[in-house]
DNA sequence: GTGAAAGCGCTAACAC
DNA sequence: GTGTTAGCGCTTTCAC
């Protein structure tokens, strides 16, 4: 085996023109066989096959693309990778798109708006075909609007069902705010608080906490102390060292906005000494696997990630079909997994999935 | 504001021609100004920026890579976004990639060898510019046949130096398993076990079995157990009975080889009625961010995998650019977290990064 | 059933 | 400094 010849440059891939000249046939032919569009003789197929094979010729998506003018690609935009909610998001989009085909260009926003122009500017360079995504808030984003204005089909994930805006797949989290605070009323606690991700950059976090102050005032409990946390970098202790200081003194319970921020928030409460549910309650929102291996077990609202996902995907995916498929917002069912000992199947909360029509886009 | 008319089909996007048109001048002249190749009058300059407003045009990033045979894409593939040390990685490698201007295609392949040339197929169908990826194991990849078939710039990451392969980056392994054994014989400990995930599906996790089990050797201890898992749904309960079924019963110190796994253990030792680090220390693989709110903290062998996915991003856009850059594997130093109660900042264990040059490839 | 040819949107010679 | 033009790899009429 001795070493090939240096090259002079890098060898292009075969191309089907090369596939053509090889079987001694027609690009034309080449690519009716690869696309399965019309017809081709048995004996023609067989040379063709043969020539690819030889070859190792892969066709060129950029080129089919371009002429096709279906790139057969999803963007796929999300707020952070830090926490694991999204990734379980992407692990269920990726699956449905794989299997219809798809393949996606991804990329991330930090929780900025500026951030998500970017981004989706980014992915619309390559013509992606529809986008999946989670913004700050649906209602001003100038992200979206660049999808309308480009006309790319999209769905929403994790976002509030917002008129005049594509349509989301999510679960109902006002309702899930107002199940926490009756939780909590429900175990006797009156002092009551909420630490929340940037409400500016967060529709469900505002959505969640407008339900918890609804939950504690029609349970007759006083307002809630509120708090507002980076969501990159939380730091919970501060906002503990706040709540503690203001009037009331320390909630004996604690609705976190995500489980990201519950985890840090149960670790801040350590340090203070302060067991978590024994002298503090808390639970958080997102139902992450890690959650529940936690010990005690974290207690949250469980919201089906993978398969919001995989279920936008498919919407997406039935829109990119049709010529012009209306689809409604989708409200998933989110659970409660309390705290307790290794919990069983939990129940489903707020029944059956809603699907809605929309009235506007 | 009235309806626009009904448009009879989706209006493409505009197009360089429809810039240069509307600027009344030649689509060499906006290609060289939005490229900043070539000079451009001052006054033509305007009108073509004004167009582009205008317009919101927006450069195809198909045709440009079709031209210039450069996609300014860089593919990602990765085992699992289960588990969220990868995305950790990814969320690394988004950073770099994104200030260097480059986006990034996206692939899961579940640990899978098969799913892995499915994957990176898909990816280099859209021409990547690279790849940066982790595979089960790089010695007999079909995929890294793949892509060194494609010469496609690659860059492993997680994965073992391989002779004959893409630079890694990565921690030396087989030294952390050591450096695991170590602690527990310094612990007192005498039986030990490993819970593995599928030694076939990781050259990483069968590095940390050889360290392991060298550790435990040098250290004077009998041959530790070792049970395989699933990594995608561990079954750490199963893995557990086999172990207290085996001669010596169940270890008193267990080595997972990653964090995912270890808390999943420690949930199992829990249903047992152990405690960890009580009756049973674990120590597990990674440093996921979310260990080290556990209560107790996770011991384990910590990995800067944002950092590892960063550099893996900088060294496959250095290859981009040179002609032939060969660079060798990336060996960063992991640390040690105890599990004790919050440490402080935990101390380099193996010195300074490693640069190693290839001698293949 | 098969082939010739016209572009998809863009970049990069190459003229001027 | 600016324009003309030839493709990049592919799909898709349109003839035959």
């Amino acid at each position: 085996m001795t070493d090939p010849p240096p090259e002079v440059s890098r060898p292009m891939s075969p191309t089907i023109r090369d596939v053509a000249l090889k079987a001694g046939v027609s690009v034309a032919s080449v690519s009716r066989l690869l696309n399965g569009t019309g017809r081709v003789g048995a004996e023609t197929a067989a040379r063709i096959r043969q020539a690819v094979e030889d070859l190792g010729f892969r066709p060129n998506g950029l080129g089919r693309s371009l002429k096709s003018q279906r790139s057969r690609l999803i963007g796929v935009m999300i707020p952070s990778l830090a926490n694991p909610v999204f990734a379980d998001a992407v692990a269920g989009i990726e699956t449905a798109a794989r299997a219809a085909g798809f393949t996606l260009l991804f990329g991330v926003s930090g929780y900025h708006a500026e951030e998500e122009v970017r981004a989706v500017e980014a992915l619309l360079a390559y013509r992606v075909d529809g986008m999946i995504l989670t913004v700050t808030a649906p209602a001003g984003s100038q992200a979206l609007d660049a999808l309308e204005a480009a006309r790319v089909p999209h769905v929403l994930v994790y976002n509030q069902p917002t008129p005049g805006r594509a349509p989301t797949v999510t679960v109902d989290n006002e309702d899930a705010g107002r199940a926490v605070a009756r939780h909590f009323a429900g175990l006797g606690h009156r002092r009551l608080g909420m630490i929340t991700g940037a409400l500016g950059g967060s529709d469900r976090a505002a959505a969640r906490l407008r339900g918890f102050l609804a939950g504690a005032a029609e349970a007759g409990l006083p307002a809630p102390a509120v708090r507002e946390v980076e969501f990159e970098t939380p730091d919970p202790d501060a906002a503990l060292d706040a709540m503690a200081a203001g009037p009331g003194g320390l909630p004996t319970a604690l609705f976190c906005s995500n489980d990201w921020l519950a985890i840090a928030t149960i670790g801040a409460l350590a340090r203070r000494g302060l067991a978590v549910p024994g002298d503090v309650a808390v639970t958080g929102f997102d139902g992450i696997a890690v959650g529940a291996h936690l010990t005690p077990p974290l207690a949250t609202i469980v919201q089906p990630s993978a398969e919001m996902g995989r279920q936008a995907a498919l919407r997406l995916i039935a829109m990119l079909g049709e010529a012009e498929g209306q689809a409604g917002d989708l409200i998933l069912p989110f659970t409660f997994r309390p705290s307790g000992p290794q919990a069983g199947p939990a129940s489903p909360h707020s029944g059956r999935p809603r699907e809605e029509r929309a009235d506007t886009m």
